[in-house]
DNA sequence: AGCTGATGTCAGCATGAACTGATGCTATCA
DNA sequence: TGATAGCATCAGTTCATGCTGACATCAGCT
């Protein structure tokens, strides 16, 4: 959670999304160094977000989708049961 | 997404999705300062997540459903391309 | 009106995270 | 085998942000 929170972090997840890249490329579609890139995906990969396939003397960096997906299902838990206690008007009384 | 990343305010969340509480509650059962809540709630209801309520001296606060269920949708998404780019082997050639 | 308790706001401090430059490792090519 | 390119790691600096204490504000009670 934490770590999808960086600006940075969030525009690789979303080109990672659509397309498997290797630093090369990713580094020419942010515009950010290398090596602060090298870091986010490190940071990526050691929270599970992403997978990694060397290639050659390049590495391809992949989304993996299990993980938005376990993300993207506690958000919808979240959010129905926000609804429900909305619903229900199940509030704490005053102190 | 940015303000979800705070740990002290992912627990406020939490705990409004289940009840809806005013700023005393949460006091107690996060056991922080009460202004350094108060800090957390202004960034989040300035990024529309939650809702105010004002009754006599208290505030209840309480989750916008909308907010969440917004970024459930994004995730959903995001974790639909990335398992269509995954099973399509899309992915850029090494420059 | 005056008092009390709940809450929001502001300035200063401290901690942590992001960014950078330098360095080393590995794979490919001449 | 030397040269080059892609990538990762490390140490240092800078910057953002959370935390705190002090003050201001507002509602309700006497």
């Amino acid at each position: 959670m934490r770590v999808l929170g960086d600006p940075v972090r969030w525009q690789i997840v979303t080109l990672l999304a659509r397309e498997t890249l290797c630093t090369t490329h990713l580094v020419a579609e942010t515009g950010a160094r290398q090596t602060n890139l090298s870091n986010h995906l490190k940071v990526l990969r050691d929270a599970g977000v992403v997978d990694t396939e060397p290639c050659g003397r390049f590495t391809y960096y992949s989304l993996r989708p299990e993980a938005i997906e376990a993300l993207a299902g506690s958000f919808a838990e979240l959010a129905a049961t926000a609804r429900a206690t909305g619903a229900a008007g199940r509030k704490r009384s005053c102190p």
